[in-house]
RNA sequence: AGGCGCGUAGCUCAGUGGAAGAGCACUACCUUGACACGGUAGGGGUCGCCGGUUCGAACCCGGCCGUGCCUACCA
């Protein structure tokens, strides 16, 4: 590669798809299963055929490709397997939105075939939208593997599961009280149910004793299920009901009459009446209760959410909130209704829409939890799986340990059908791989069960159904177990949890060795990002930019309320900058520290695109000065020898620095702490590479003419600044690559390199730290240096002394410090902008001088030609003074404790020691300083 | 009701036992031969509150207050 110049600022755009297709072409993504390196693998948690990319994948994924790109780098053989799920519910009312909206047909006027077809058909053209964006994001995706949840190869690993499941005994089918989804029309898990408390009220329904005069007062949240009623429950210690038990009452409205029992389980004496009706077809607890005392079920509603028989004729046909009116008119009427009060209740919604669910009576298949989770729970407990934060163990333990089993079968049609035949003539069920000719018990015709498998079944084979199960495959076997399985902690229990129970069961290994949860990205204010709300920010639009009118168009496309437009019209008034996938990338990692939601704002992004430019300048500053440099001889000898190279202090320290940064970025990946990784990073570019360093290697750099015109010493001072220039920038790329792979790829590819180095980044070595380079005199001094330089700026600049004039400044110093300056003479003055004169210290400062105290007792004097304000250098002592003699005071108390001095380490002592040492000559000087201007 | 987080500079957040850090915002100066998407300097914090452990606490322990999330069948 030549030493191309680069353009003045870092534009993305012509870089980002340029090298991803480079990368692609390369082959680079794909991992060789028959490679000689040590597995590590990410399956990617496959997000959803509809979906389009938000900020929680583009966090997801970032540090995923964070992850894969280093390990990569660092030599494993590292494969990460993309794909998507079909989303059974999501996709299916989707497609039928469409249908609806484009020939106002339902998914029934087509039929199960038709309209299956349709929804392959949008999928070919809608479904790998999110896999096109995935590459915008620069994720390092292995393409050649990608899967499906619907291919066929995942299809016959979910019969194949479901088969083995059903003849051990795990699954199994059963009339129960499940989810019912009136909109979506199917079951739903438990999971998929959201509970938030709305405001409600407590209703007090009195009911007449059978043969008496007596009456039973309930409460009830859900008065209209009371014609579903089949029981009244009491406590059986309740001295106020005890003696009803056994006896019978009736139910309002209806005339049946129903037993009163004694259930200590589900009645509380304190709460509400003390009474409970008890409806075990609408209810959970009472379901329970209906199971414990043999009580009948009835069912009210129907499928749509409608009131059926054995409801009262009069409330047929009436939806659940009608006959709830209608019913509590009525005892009204009757003047059964007691009393009414206000009273919060948690009702479940819908987690795809919203509607209600009602707890209904249904047939439905079952996964038996209890015997999955027991090894799943043993896998943690024994550390064959482990997670990170660790504090999740808990959560997922607390949840394996009170599971319950799992309602499987949805009443849909896009998704994996049940491989259940029923027999028409028998009822026997045949449960088979492959659909049977016949029934298996009387050879009667069979039909397949209507229903599909719950999207989360197939989910759960992932991690190993991508990987060819149930075939035997080399993949398989290479990369199974997972490494790492990367998610946010919002889907513990749908993927993880459940990835570990099948896992466990069929591969007898838990499916990965880490599970990392990354907390929610939501907006600046914390709130979750929502098309409702309109304060998404689309990862793409940050990547690209978008202008105002491309956001408020696919808002509106998206279904967005007016209020959310206008949002958007106030937060992004000129649209969204272009700030590239690095940024992007780069602000998600830097603010992803464990446990915390990241808050993200343009703003944040935006500072990172800056970053970017940072890099892309230095580099271009180095580019600039590495005419004719020869990499390969700078590389040996400091590889090798690093002594032999005579490199001056601030190369020395520069490196020392590198090498430092470079450990603690690995060990911080080692660790997930990707935020501090990243943050490492930032701070060695800019706040030392680029802040210190490149001004030091200035003077050596900017020399002219040619080589052979230069004194042998400047020569080699300039070799040794482009040598060491090109080191940091080098290493640092690669350190910085796997955050932002465009940048630094770009950037790389035009450094100078040593020969045989590989045509891309992305497949050279992770830095590794090498011990040599260390140097701990380096950074001391240079600590030194630093602080000189930084006592002359601030008198600078708190005199006003222009940049351009070059002020004479004297400076005091004793010892090695003398010593220590003196030798580094020429990088002060290059980096105070002043004629530095040095002379041994204590010293008489200089006529009409300001002045600083540096490590005690260094002195810099910056003498002012004309006249000194007299009052605001003495306030300014004044107020060093004050910090000195405080620091004094300080450690005089510290050191005056007996306990202290005894106790602490002795290291800590010392330090302590040297420490008051140097404020207090820090406060002398100050104060002879203070003594002399009055 | 339980569980888990969080509370540090105006804002967003790092920091897990030895005298408080970053980014952004703010103030002053500066077109200095990489970068104004920049540079230099500066202002700004009793680390939510109260106790305890310790020679020493932002950090460990207990309690309280505020706040967020998750789980749960209290009608």
């Amino acid at each position: 590669m030549s030493n191309q110049e680069l353009g003045k600022a870092y534009d993305p755009s012509q870089v980002e798809d340029r090298w991803y297709r480079f990368w692609t072409e390369q082959g680079y993504f794909h991992a060789d299963p028959a490679a000689r390196k040590a597995p590590f693998t990410i399956v990617c948690p496959p997000p959803n055929v509809t979906g389009s990319l938000h900020m929680g994948h583009a966090l997801t994924f970032t540090i995923q490709d964070i992850l894969i790109r280093w390990k990569r780098m660092q030599a494993y053989n590292a494969m990460w397997l993309p794909g998507v799920d079909h989303a059974g519910i999501a996709t299916q009312l989707v497609v039928e939105r469409q249908l609806k909206r484009t020939e106002n047909k339902t998914r029934h006027d087509l039929g199960r075939e038709e309209f299956l077809r349709r929804v392959w058909a949008w999928k070919a053209e809608s479904g790998s939208r999110i896999t096109e964006q995935l590459r915008k994001l620069g994720c390092s995706l292995d393409w050649k593997r990608e899967r499906f949840t619907m291919d066929d190869g995942l299809s016959a690993a979910v019969r194949e599961a479901f088969v083995r499941m059903y003849e051990d005994g795990l699954i199994y089918r059963a009339r129960r009280l499940i989810n019912w989804c009136s909109r979506c029309f199917t079951a739903l898990s438990d999971l998929e149910v959201e509970h938030k408390d709305e405001a409600g009220s407590l209703w007090h329904i009195a009911y007449p004793v059978l043969g008496s005069d007596d009456k039973l007062t309930v409460a009830t949240t859900r008065p209209e299920t009371m014609l579903g009623d089949t029981a009244i429950a009491v406590h059986p210690e309740d001295e106020r009901f005890k003696h009803l038990i056994g006896k019978r009452a009736v139910v309002p409205l209806t005339g049946r009459d129903v037993p009163i029992i004694g259930d200590a389980e589900l009645v509380s004496k304190e709460f509400g009446t003390g009474a409970v009706k008890v409806t075990p077809g609408h209810d959970p607890n009472d379901f329970e209760v209906g199971v414990r005392h043999s009580l009948e079920q009835l069912s009210i509603f129907d499928t749509a959410g409608r009131l059926i028989a054995p409801a009262p004729v009069k409330y047929v046909g009436l939806t659940v909130a009608d006959a709830r009116k209608a019913v509590l008119a009525d005892l009204e009427a009757e003047a059964a209704l007691v009393k009414t009060e206000p009273h919060a209740l948690a009702l479940g919604r819908c987690g795809r829409c919203d509607t209600v669910v009602e707890p209904m009576l249904s047939l439905q298949w079952f996964v038996k939890t209890k015997p999955l989770a027991a090894p799943a729970i043993a896998a943690v407990e024994e550390g064959k799986t482990r997670f990170v934060p660790e504090s999740w163990t808990k959560v997922y333990m607390h949840w394996m340990t009170n599971i319950r089993d799992w309602c499987i079968s949805r009443q849909l049609w896009w998704g994996h059908r049940i491989p259940a035949w029923h027999c028409a003539g028998c009822a026997a069920i045949t449960v088979a791989r492959e659909a049977p000719a016949a029934c298996g018990k009387c050879g009667g015709a069979v039909t397949q069960d209507e229903d599909v498998l719950d999207t989360w079944f197939s989910s759960g084979l992932w991690p190993f159904s991508t990987l060819g199960w149930p075939e035997q495959t080399k993949d398989l076997k290479n990369f199974y177990p997972n490494s790492v399985m990367e998610t946010g902690h919002d889907i513990l229990f749908f993927w993880v949890a459940r990835m570990m129970m099948m896992g466990l069961y069929f591969m007898k290994k838990p499916p990965f060795h880490t599970v990392y949860l990354h907390a929610m990205v939501v907006d600046e204010d914390g709130e979750k990002m929502s098309k409702v709300k309109g304060n998404v920010i689309d990862p793409l639009d940050v990547i690209g930019g978008a202008s105002l009118e491309s956001m408020l168009a696919a808002a509106e496309k998206a279904g967005a309320p007016k209020q959310a437009l206008s949002n958007i019209k106030k937060t992004y008034p000129d649209g969204i900058p272009a700030a590239g996938a690095d940024s992007l990338r780069f602000a998600l990692a830097v603010q992803a520290a464990q446990g915390r939601n990241i808050r993200l704002s343009l703003q944040r992004i935006e500072s990172f695109r800056h970053f970017a430019n940072k890099v892309w300048n230095a580099s271009r500053f180095a580019l600039m000065y590495l005419k004719g440099f020869d990499p390969d001889r700078f590389a040996d000898a400091l590889r090798e020898e690093p002594k032999s190279l005579g490199l001056g202090l601030a190369e020395r320290w520069i490196l020392s620095r590198l090498t430092r940064v470079s450990k603690e970025v690995d060990d911080a990946l080692e660790d997930f702490r990707v935020n501090e990784a990243a943050q490492q990073l930032y701070r060695f570019i800019w706040n030392e590479l680029c802040d210190w360093y490149i001004e030091l290697a200035k003077p050596a750099l900017h020399v002219e003419g040619p080589a052979s015109s230069l004194t042998d010493e400047v020569a080699r001072r300039k070799r040794m600044a482009q040598g060491t220039l090109t080191t940091c920038l080098e290493t640092a790329l690669r350190l910085l690559h796997p955050f932002m792979p465009y940048l630094s790829e770009e950037i790389w590819q035009k450094l100078p390199k040593p020969l045989g180095t590989p045509n891309s980044i992305m497949v050279t070595l992770y830095p590794i730290p090498d011990a040599q380079l260390i140097d701990d005199e380096a950074e001391t001094v240079m600590g030194l240096v630093q602080e000189v330089v930084g006592a002359v700026r601030t008198l600078r600049a708190e005199y006003g002394v222009p940049l351009a004039a070059r002020p004479r400044v004297v400076v005091f110093a004793t010892g090695a410090r003398l010593e220590v300056l003196t030798a580094q003479l020429a990088l002060v003055q290059g980096l105070a902008r002043a004629e530095v004169e040095l002379a041994q210290g204590p010293g008489t400062a200089p006529e009409k001088s300001v002045q600083a105290v540096v490590q005690g007792d260094v002195e810099v004097y910056l003498p002012l030609g004309g006249l000194i304000d007299v009052a605001a250098e003495a306030a300014r002592l004044d107020k060093e003074l004050a910090k000195a003699r405080a620091d004094v005071a300080f450690s005089e108390r510290k050191l005056g404790n007996a306990s202290f001095v005894d106790r602490a380490p002795a290291e800590i002592v010392d330090k302590e020691r040297a420490a008051m040492a140097e404020a207090k000559a820090r406060e002398e000087k100050l104060a002879a300083a203070l003594a002399r201007l009055k």
